[in-house]
Order: C-alpha cells, then structure tokens, then sequence
DNA sequence: TTGGCGTTACGAAGGTCTTCGTATTTACTG
DNA sequence: CAGTAAATACGAAGACCTTCGTAACGCCAA
C-alpha cells in the first residue's frame, strides 16, 4: 500500500486548523474548534477527523494529555509561508519571485509605511550578505 | 439545479493549461498539448476535456477556427496573479501584504539578485509616490 | 462497579478533480 | 455522395476532500 500522493500543501479546511493551532502553539480539538468563527457551526467530530487526518499527513504531531489529544504543528508558520511563497512563485510567477513582488507592490494597498519597512528590511539582508 | 460552487481558482491542471494560454495568447487544445513537456504524456481527450470545463466555469472563452475551437483566457495574468496574492495573503498572511514580502526577503533560498531587483523596484515605487 | 459524558476511531455519503475511452460531429477529398 | 482524419461531447472510473453519524473507548463520580 503506497503513500499515495504525497501531500505537501494543506487543504482549505486543514489551513483554517492549522492557522488556529499556530496561534495556540498547541490545541485539542476543543480548543480548535471553539477558535473557529461561530456561524461555522462544525460539528465535533468532523473537527476530530480533520486533526486525525493532519495527522496521518504529517502536518501535525499529537500526545495524549489526560483523555484528550494534543495537537502541535510540525511546521512553524514561517516556515510554511516561505514554502507556499516558493511553490506560487514557480507555478504563477515564472520561478522569479521578484515579479511577485512588483506585482504585490502594484496591486495592493500598501501603505508607504509598510513598503519603506520592508526596503528596510531588504537593506538589512543584503548588506548582512555582503559581510 | 444552482451553479454549483463559485470556482474563483484554478485548480493545478488548469493553473498549467492557462498558463500555456497565457503565453500563447491564445490557442488549440492541440497547442496547448504540444507545450507541455514531453513526459506529462496527457491525451489529447483529457486536454479537450480539461479546456471544455475550464469555458464551463469561465477562465477561457471559445471560438470556432474552421473546424477547431480557439481558446482565450478571460483574465490577464496580471489580474490572476494579483487575485491569487490577495487571498494567499489574507489566508496565509494575515491579510497584511508586507508580512508576505518580509517572508519572501527572509528566504534563505532566495538569490542576491532577486533580492537586489526587490530593492530596485521598492526603490522606484517610493520615488515614485513621492513626486 | 456501573452509569454517563466527552473523546477518539471508523465508515460512508456527496462533492470535486483528473484522466481516459467511446461515440458523435465536422471538414475535406476523391 | 461516401470515406477519412481530426476534433468535440459525453460518461465513467478512481482519487481526494469535507462532513457527519455511529460505535467504541476512557475517565470519573455515586
């Protein structure tokens, strides 16, 4: 029995978890799903099968506390950004992130504060890397 | 019978076929077929198929060419691609963009002259507005 | 120990996605 | 007009996703 596909992105539903258990650090299915907006009206169990399932993915690790199961991301966030960011930046903006970029820049509201910040930030890298 | 679920996304065969169209132009199934690299191997009925439901939810539109259908996308690159950022970035990012390009500057995968061409373009969009 | 309640495990239904085979249509050619 | 080659339309299979109901399990109180 094969690994079927292997799976490397979150699903819709399973992002909407995972975005809840970074902000926890760790959570039971409880704790997710009181998290949740209350008109998503999920019921108990559906949530149980969507961590088991992460689970089985690899997404994220449990360990029994009391009862309960406690689940934990294996991935930070930071570090699952940086992934979705590459793998768009190859499928949509032909592999050069910089065109990604100049079209965040030009579509999007973005503030001269936040565009001075992140030149900021750039400076910084850069000249990290020349040292 | 409604209209089922308002598909706003590609889906990853589609993303590959448009992005083909996108770089056509415009184009034939077989076209787009001969575009894709020599071991995705897909028939020729499955690329009809694929361009046939991608009319049905409105990415490409269809005129007939004597006795073959041509295909166009609905929507430029630019306005999918921008589309694509918005929603990454309020899933994914908080619904704050600079957060998304703070991630893609810290990537340790990223080249010196990606960076360095972020920089340039940040350079000329503040001079830009500050005219 | 036993009942009860919250939790976990499992299976199934209904939907979408991807792929293909078969059948039908169309335009051209002799 | 009939035949051929290519294109289109359709249906179906198999995979995955989302949701839930039912069953089994585990802990605690009386």
């Amino acid at each position: 029995m094969r690994q079927k596909k292997k799976s490397e992105f979150l699903t819709e539903v399973e992002l909407e978890f995972m975005t809840e258990l970074w902000a926890l650090g760790e959570g039971t299915v409880r704790d997710v799903l009181t998290r949740l907006a209350p008109e998503r009206d999920l019921a108990y169990t559906s949530a149980a099968t969507i961590l088991r399932i992460m689970e089985q993915k690899n997404f994220v690790t449990s360990q029994k506390q009391g009862k309960t199961l406690l689940y934990r991301p294996v991935l930070a966030k930071d570090a699952y950004q940086a992934k979705t960011l590459r793998d768009l930046s190859e499928k949509l903006f032909d592999g050069t992130p910089a065109s990604m970029v100049a079209r965040l820049v030009d579509d999007q509201g973005m503030s001269e504060d936040a565009l001075a910040e992140i030149r900021a930030l750039l400076d910084r890298r850069l000249t990290d890397n020349d040292s």
